[in-house]
DNA sequence: GAAATTTTTTCAAACGTTTGCATTCAATAT
DNA sequence: ATATTGAATGCAAACGTTTGAAAAAATTTC
């Protein structure tokens, strides 16, 4: 019977009637080994296939190499580029990444972080569901806490945790995109907004309001609208928008993907790109740069945030006791094209 | 001090001045364990915050709850959504997920393999990288078979490899989409084709050749020009194409970000579509329906296929000895919807 | 009040590996 | 021939938990 459990040092021990330990040391190119029985012990070690069982060692050494993410989605680009940042810096050092996907859901967090500290993950990146930030719940991030657990918050955060965290200034971004549309000359400028309560989305709509305030614009309610990140949320918004008695003559959506669902409204509606509405997203995805007109949109340093994520974990790990808290902070920049260039 | 090292069962059974045993057998309800002693230290644990090292249980029972997931890369609408579905069905029986991403090299791959057996998964997801299915390249995936870990290939697969796998029709999904636009009566079309020897890229590349040989249109050479599926490596290959002297009045792309290239390097060129050139892509990805024009394109169902592969994964670890592979291949689907519409 | 029974607790082994210390054995020095 | 050295290997404990079997304690029975 071709047993397919894993082959064990003892085994290996067994076969050269040795002891164990013996072959942990062959193994491990151990000098108080002699020449011969290393050669024979990890010749036939690589003959049947001997893996070393890490979880036994995980045990042994309380190290388990492994780091919990967990985002409230891997669908968008953003999400999936920071996640390729944290994996850029972190697999080389031979850390794996323990992806936990919360579907904004408060309970799904609150279970996949008690099963990454079952786990013994030996670090956590964050960013919190919606439902987590708009609750205001923080009890089940005490236990992270007081595990000692390095816990780097991503783009949502809150504010009274000692903890470290990598976000991209939104605010600053979404100033900047609306400061451009209004030095082009765009009058009334509608904002299609991201879910209530997100840093992100509020951010944002700080950014709005600020930077109309400051050119002493008119802020019409009427003019800001909700959507939940999808392509979909925004059209039916759009649409409204652009049925108004004075409709605006151009649009900041929170994402791209809302942008570009506002786009296609506009389109339908047969008005031209940028001249009769402009249009600015946020996000800089890959395809913001090849719809017609491109967009004008806000980039948003998703790999480089994991990146530094990456480096706010490691920096904590090998802190000495007296451990400071880092933020991060990352510029967002704006990236003129052509659905805002109005001449 | 307040040391971080969690608490384990044995300083709660100091605590108590009780065994370990007893201690477990309180946490688990065990009915042997007197009420009150059950009480006193389940409540002691809690305020504690005591929590289960489930690495020790690992060990013990040979069971880590954890599956491997490797992939190219995360960041097509594709392989998250496959991801996701792998998600949705896994995570609720409390199988956590590791990702690894290969960026298409050998290498990679295989020290992932590696790590995961080495980490005692319990299942394997694999689309193998573009240089592994280059190469050909297959031993590394031998230490998987021999320790009779489930392997489950996706989308990419080697056929003389006795595993489960689920796939998209490809094939036919090209096949369709190229059949529909002669049906519309385009003539002359080219074809953005995916990296060479990739499954994905071949089998739709196939699809296309097929078709027209089926419907006996001539193959030209000149109208197949290679990408490597992101939106820009679409713009010169397309350019090139309209400057033929016989350009192609229609395109099929490899996916949907080539073709939303073509799309925009076609309307630069001043080109009406679908009138003066149809569009099809391929994976039916949020944004190809708000394009425009919106972008007929073959739905490729990326959630389904990672729930059917976790429940080809199920039925093999639950299978008795015999286990036989399962194919599942899921029909691509066309979407047909206005860059291909030329009435 | 002793025997029988039931309830509750402890013991010891197991999972796979590493590692400080002890042991063995052979070779060298005296 | 004996003490000394050095090389090679073995022993045992440790990591945290579970679990069958044994033991101890409490309760019931006659």
């Amino acid at each position: 019977m071709n047993s397919s459990r894993p082959v064990t040092i003892k085994d290996i021990a067994r076969r050269f009637r040795c002891s164990p330990s013996t072959v942990s040391r062959a193994l491990n190119d151990h000098p108080a080994i002699n020449e011969d029985t290393r050669k024979n012990i990890q010749e036939y070690a690589k003959e049947v296939g001997y893996q070393r069982n890490e979880v036994s060692l995980s045990l042994l050494n309380k190290k388990t190499a492994s780091l919990g993410v967990v985002v409230p989605t891997i669908s968008n680009y953003y999400e999936t580029a920071v996640i390729e940042g944290l994996h850029t810096v972190l697999q080389p050092m031979g850390y794996t990444l323990n992806i936990c996907v919360t579907n904004e859901s408060y309970l799904l967090e609150k279970e996949s972080l008690s099963k990454l500290l079952s786990n013994r993950t030996e670090g956590i990146f964050l960013s919190v569901s919606q439902e987590t930030y708009d609750a205001g719940y923080y009890e089940h991030l005490e236990s992270v806490i007081q595990r000692k657990t390095p816990l780097i918050f991503i783009d949502r955060e809150y504010e009274d945790f000692e903890t470290s965290r990598a976000t991209v200034d939104d605010y600053h971004g979404a100033f900047a995109a609306v400061e451009h549309l209004i030095s082009i000359g765009y009058k009334q400028i509608a904002h299609l907004k991201g879910p209530n309560g997100l840093t992100v989305s509020e951010q944002r709509f700080k950014g709005y309001i600020n930077c109309l305030k400051k050119y002493n614009m008119p802020i019409r309610e009427d003019l800001i609208i909700n959507t939940n990140f999808k392509v979909e949320s925004a059209i039916l918004p759009t649409k409204r928008l652009l049925e108004l008695a004075s409709p605006p003559d151009a649009i900041f959506g929170v994402n791209d993907q809302v942008a570009i669902g506002a786009m296609r409204v506009a389109k339908d509606k047969g008005l031209r790109i940028p001249q009769d509405i402009g249009l600015v997203g946020f996000d800089n995805s890959p395809i913001s740069a090849y719809t017609f007109p491109s967009l004008t949109t806000v980039h948003r340093p998703g790999r480089k945030i994991g990146m530094e994520a990456s480096r706010l974990f490691l920096n904590q790990l090998n802190g000495s006791g007296d451990f400071a808290p880092e933020s991060i902070v990352l510029p967002s920049e704006l990236v003129i094209r052509e659905s805002s260039l109005r001449i």
